[in-house]
DNA sequence: GATGAATGAGGTTTCATTCAT
DNA sequence: TATGAATGAAACCTCATTCAT
């Protein structure tokens, strides 16, 4: 019987996740379309089609909510880059344009807003920036790792790391704004010429 | 008496240019330090000491007034730009450099909210868009007519003239996010690096 | 078999009415401490460490559960006065001033908040007033008769029954709010003259 | 001009300062009939015939109009008992019935709530719990003179000042539970009594 | 018996906008 | 010109209640 209830509890509890996961993918898509103050409960709940109030039962309010949504979209998104198969083995010029081909892609297809994405409410408490703070810095290890060692293998060259990572996380936060409208072949060869563009950052004179 | 009422009306057109700039720099002010949602036309008449209603004798609404705040910083940011001497001679290297380099420090040190400003509601009318969207294209004029004069010279040598422009203009919107806390010296050499990184989007191999 | 049943079904009923008990001791803490309306179903749920729906399954409602707790409440208070050895014999005098001295003694140290926790919403229906109306009653009439056997004796002299006892209640209702924060003997002594006060309300001229 | 345009400042203040009576005085009637928890914003505006928004332009919130409202209502309340001529001539005696008979007619015909009134949320800031206190006490303070007069004259014998008091008000308080169903001459009766009974408290031996 | 989940009505609060003066 | 006042829509949030499991 204990078994039993232990399987209950277990399976409340997957439930739970389950759900839980489902609103901050909604909320993080809604934010990802239209930044924080532009998306409203009321919003998310109808995309959930559930009602306003079923939110607090989750999540304690808006703000708790949407930071939720933005970190699991940050882990997400930086695991994605981190399991790319392409970013982990040749040159690292070759794993570095896969980095941010992928990077742009998934900005450009799912977080339009990419870049309101992390401007987040200046009136905020502290908890909630650090944690943001923290998912950037994962965010930009992914890319500070490779960057070092192109350079000390000899391929890359730079003025220096941190201008560099810092211009290529702007570039690539703006491209939906560029890009968005495009379609096809056509956002493709943007793409391609963005990336191109930003590897021009580390080539050798 | 002709003339007294021209006077008049030349005085009266002049205060209230006077206090629409005002207001203008006012709402850029504020709107750059929070975003468009998190201001409000109270917050503005606050900061003006003035009432709200007051801000609807000079604006048809929000929308329009902020319009109008963008419009006047990205008008005057622009001119400067246009304006600046070493912009004009000397071989594009070292016009380009030398925009790049008032861009950024008007940038850190009049303007650190510039990135927020930009980022208008995604809802607003076409015609709000439109005139905005103008505005970034004269801004854009400055530095395209520098770098197609570089490329046609053979002085620069880049993958395509859209993304590099995108790239500049990016990261020299983030630049007061990563140089704004720094001070003096130390401020001057990070501007410094930044727009050398830039200039490698030009570089020939 | 029947016996074991029967076994059965008195335990349970006996875990039932324990488990009740339970709730309604909570509520009526939680009620006195904040009053009716601050206190929601979830501070009671969580004071007890089980859920919101539980409660549905003692109480049809709210309104319910906290009619009863100030019953139960209210049903012991009584119980303990009319069972008061010192109530049940010697003069009057003696045995009004051993009412009194108990009755404060037991609402500063057992129900402090009392005076909130019957402070029941003015718009409750009419079955839910009547029955804290009988409380009250049942509760007067132990000082009532007390009251009319010392009047029939003469030892007391009264303006008029109703508004006396009406006074000695309302001054034992607030008695935790003037003595609660004294400790000890000071409390005593407090106790005491506020009961040598009440007794002035009957003293003969 | 100087003193036109003082004359409308003055003017728009006293049409301002008016309007602000108007909702407090509102407040302090809904208030004194349900409690502060039992009144809603929406209740408010709907007497005054306006919107709930209106309020919000003259109190930052309805813990602070409410606070403001008791504090209105506490204020008009002593005034009226230290402006009332038999208060100020006469035995103490006389003035002492004249009070509180003062006093539970005004909580009996206009708050009839009276009792719930000082019993704002323990959730309030420290500011406005002074506020409140500091309002008892100048109440206390009219009752507490008299009173004192009457023991140094020798008209009056207590068990002690403070119990004394407590009683009164605490009975006073209560009136309305008692006496709110009555009507007309019955009403006066039982008021009466009320008096007569409390003037016992202070009666000599 | 008890729980987790959901609902919907109602509360407080904010704010762009309008308008008489 | 400018202000004070008011509005109403929409936001965030709370909570008694219901219900399937």
């Amino acid at each position: 019987m204990a078994d039993a209830a232990a399987g209950q509890v277990g399976r409340v509890q997957r439930r739970r996740g389950r759900r839980i996961r489902e609103i901050l993918t909604t909320a993080a898509e809604l934010v990802g379309e239209r930044g924080y103050d532009a998306v409203s409960l009321e919003d998310v709940a109808e995309r959930l089609d559930v009602t306003k109030g079923s939110l607090y039962y989750y999540f304690p309010g808006k703000d708790e909510l949407v930071t939720a949504a933005i970190e699991t979209l940050g882990d997400d998104w930086t695991s994605r880059l981190e399991s790319l198969p392409a970013a982990r083995e040749g040159s690292a010029t070759r794993r570095l344009r896969a980095l941010l081909g992928e990077h742009v892609r998934i900005a450009v297809r799912e977080y339009p807003a990419a870049l309101r994405l992390f401007l987040v409410p200046s009136t905020w408490p502290a908890e909630q920036r650090t944690r943001i703070k923290e998912l950037r810095l994962r965010h930009d290890r992914v890319f500070r790792s490779v960057l070092t060692e192109g350079l000390a293998s000899g391929e890359f060259a730079v003025v220096a790391v941190d201008p560099t990572l810092q211009c290529m996380h702007a570039a690539m936060s703006q491209a939906p704004v560029w890009c968005g409208e495009l379609r096809g072949a056509e956002q493709e060869r943007a793409l391609d010429e963005l990336v191109d563009t930003l590897m021009k950052l580390v080539a050798r004179g």
